[in-house]
DNA sequence: GCAAGCAGTCAGAAATTTATGACTACACCA
DNA sequence: TGGTGTAGTCATAAATTTCTGACTGCTTGC
């Protein structure tokens, strides 16, 4: 049994996308890394123990897509890709602090 | 190409587990129902459009593994089963708050 | 007695998420 | 000219999550 849904994009919850966008495998530690410095594809794959291209791509991609990331390719002498927190994501930075100090318990 | 994982388990950020405990279907429905009055299975089904009693019944334990609902027999005269956040649910109502308010732009 | 509500469990299927390895394309260095 | 590094894509496979429908056991009302 299942409660009717008129439109499968029904939300619930507000802020359900949101907590879906950094509950992905890796988005956390993503976002974590973001908040201190801007973010290269290659050097998350070496800090993040267990991380792999396929899903990073795919962590990077929904995040851009939910606006917390930006990726920007910058024009510089070996040119590359930096990922840097959007003001929406800044914005995420003390509601991140809070869910990692409850998690201490 | 994998990063070595030594543990499995291995936390990248220690935030991760609860804000997966938050992100599984329905979970962020129900934690926003519990906040303003004890749950009902049946009345949760009803309430929150899509779900069905396998999900409610997965988001239910997990919620209560992770301490932030419990499941109350109430021992009155219609015998039945309550669901309460526990005070670390209620420590999360802020972020919850925040989380809505951003997810609203 | 029997139907209905409550609170589930269970098995199997379908859908979604992650993992793996191969491959591309460009730049840089020697 | 070849090797290394960056930043991926793609297809397939494996693992995890979610759905569906049937079924259980208890209680209450008619």
């Amino acid at each position: 049994m299942t409660t009717p849904q008129s439109n499968p994009e029904e939300e619930t919850c507000p802020a359900q996308a949101l907590l879906k966008s950094l509950s992905g495998k890796n988005k956390a530690a993503i976002f974590r890394l973001a908040v201190s410095a801007p973010l290269r594809f290659s050097s998350l794959l070496r800090q993040i123990p267990g991380s792999n291209k396929q899903s990073l791509t795919v962590a990077l991609r929904e995040m851009e897509a939910e606006a917390l990331l930006q990726r920007v390719v910058v024009q510089e002498k070996p040119l590359h890709v930096e990922y840097v927190l959007t003001p929406k994501g800044q914005l995420l930075i003390p509601v991140f602090e809070q869910l990692e100090k409850l998690s201490q318990e």
